[in-house]
DNA sequence: TACATTTGTTTAAACGTTTAAGCAAAGATA
DNA sequence: TATCTTTGCTTAAACGTTTAAACAAATGTA
């Protein structure tokens, strides 16, 4: 059955004869509040089966203790673990997470920080779709006065905290690891340049030819959604050059199993003929065969660093944010699909 | 910067030299303000950036348009897929959802449960973890008087609504398929029984073994946790085995990836010598190497219903709810993992 | 004893909105 | 003309909390 009345603090004052001001304070274990008082509101509240009004208390306070989430999708591991780790830390301090989606769309996104900011929350970390090039919708964020944190995802133009990897960097390992491999010539199937991270990946990967003095192709350098079709399409376009390639670095694990796929189907041999990369470490690289070197971006840290950057802001009554960015160092899971010298 | 002051009702109503009761009508659009007012509102909160304030109508209203989901992971494509449904409903209702995730873990859920409830959302769509036995956490959801509808992994003693898939009969077309592939030992690593839609796909295991006449070997039957590592072990469990099965049907794609990599390693044939059913449908398994025969459970359907369910009751203010089932017919998707003869 | 401080509470206003009730002015009815 | 209805607004209370200010009683101080 529905619509029972909820108790309220009033009810405990009734039956105690004292004030709602007494019983909040009580509740809120206020030192003026005789250890007596507190404990009999405790025991009545238990019994009347008490559960404070949030809407309330957030409207009075001002704060809603509600931090949003903002995530391309859910569905990848990385996404998912970050998540998780960020409850984690926030729930400690007394936070609830909104988690929403923006299914790599901008529209979408656009949509969840009106939801977000529709709800009061208190900050909001948050990792861009791919989409999103115009950033005005992430000022209104910061024109709400709370903090916005970016991670993975970011823009340099937000001027806020970002938390990531070293895409640049990470790029370098790879191809530094394809060519203790003997390899020569490595293809990239890339995120959409658009997106800073996947540009950084992608200026790492030409940097690191540079360096080892190995000629830069166009057309092994690729552009994609990295979903497990476009990676299966891309790598036959790559199968289908003259001069084929004899690695791949794929920007990211769903397109590197397509592209895995692919390369089983023909029968090219994995990594004596082409060896394969990918990028996120998701669950299954490790699973399929053969096992998919991959580089991991620390989820779990990136989870607990965003939400303290938050906590650090929400302990402030003012603050200003400015570009400010936590860079952790990736590792290179090197797995069979790129070792052709197992030890 | 932080912290500017936010443009209320009020502040519209000063510039305008009206009522405060008579901008919020305006802004609902209430017949009883006239046009030349309700421009006028608008257009002043237009240019003062008036953002309502969602925690002061939803506690005058009592009505906060969030609805919370529960699921026990993000990082499955059928909770993913059905979030994003249930959302699209809903937003179009004016809602907004709060996702949280159990991690399969009951303590999680009880948590996900009171932060729910904290935050006065108008309703709650779950599935639960698989831990979870004791259902007394949901009982506080009925208690609040908010619509509890459940999904994929509900309880009959909840007595609430619940939308799933007959995962009686999706066994019986597995084990149906199978039979059809001559295949005559048919084992099956399933979910905790203590999770009904799990004890419902090894009741319908059993049954369809029965109605095939085929033995039932209980060491051919064995409970798992269902992640890749676990199906990795389970399989190996059924390999030891001095009577091997001829096929193996899982119940978690994730599950019957692991299964096919142990199967892989030690070169057995798919399907030849053990083909390999799967269930969930996950983007990989239509990827992997066989592709995995596996189960659609229709996450599209049962988001928009579950979410369907739940406005049916947001737009009554009184209701009852009682074991409502909605169950839909699964599809099995024939791959090559057990497809002997391809047409 | 007289005054100051501490303790434990109450009162009342506030947070920003919604809404029932009231009311004056304008328009309709007869 | 007198009365009824409609229109367009205002007033004031309410939602459940929090909190500054006030205050009485108890305790401490000299």
């Amino acid at each position: 059955m529905a619509n029972k009345k909820k108790t309220t603090i009033k009810d405990i004052a009734n039956v105690l004869n004292i004030s709602a001001a007494a019983v909040s304070k009580a509740l809120h274990n206020n030192p003026r509040i005789s250890d007596k008082t507190k404990k009999a509101v405790l025991q009545v509240a238990q019994n009347l089966n008490y559960q404070p009004n949030h809407l309330a208390s957030a409207l009075r306070s001002g704060k809603s203790k509600l931090v949003g989430v903002i995530v391309p999708k859910t569905n990848s591991n990385f996404f998912s673990a970050t998540i998780h780790n960020i409850e984690e830390v926030l729930n400690e301090k007394g936070y609830n997470i909104i988690i929403t989606q923006s299914n790599e769309s901008y529209k979408k996104e656009c949509a969840n920080i009106d939801a977000l900011l529709f709800t009061q929350v208190d900050g909001i970390i948050a990792s861009m779709a791919n989409e999103t090039i115009d950033l005005s919708h992430f000022q209104k964020i910061k024109d709400a006065g709370i903090p916005l944190i970016t991670f993975d995802r970011g823009e340099n133009d937000l001027n806020v905290d970002y938390i990531g990897i070293d895409d640049y960097e990470s790029s370098h390992k790879i191809v530094n690891h394809l060519v203790a491999q003997d390899c020569k010539r490595i293809a990239h199937i890339g995120g959409f340049k658009r997106t800073r991270i996947y540009n950084n990946r992608i200026k790492g990967y030409i940097d690191a030819l540079k360096k080892h003095n190995l000629p830069l192709d166009n057309e092994l350098l690729i552009e994609s959604s990295l979903t497990i079709e476009d990676g299966r399409e891309k790598m036959q376009q790559l199968l289908n050059l003259t001069k084929k390639p004899d690695a791949v670095y794929v920007a990211g694990d769903y397109a590197a199993l397509g592209a895995l796929q692919v390369l089983k189907e023909q029968n090219i041999k994995i990594p004596e003929e082409i060896a394969l990369v990918g990028f996120g470490d998701e669950p299954f690289s490790k699973m399929v065969t053969p096992p998919i070197t991959s580089v991991n971006q620390h989820s779990y840290k990136i989870g607990r660093m965003a939400a303290n950057t938050f906590l650090k802001y929400a302990e402030k009554d003012t603050f200003k944010q400015s570009l400010h960015k936590q860079i952790l160092e990736s590792a290179l899971i090197i797995r069979e699909s790129s070792n052709k010298k197992p030890h």
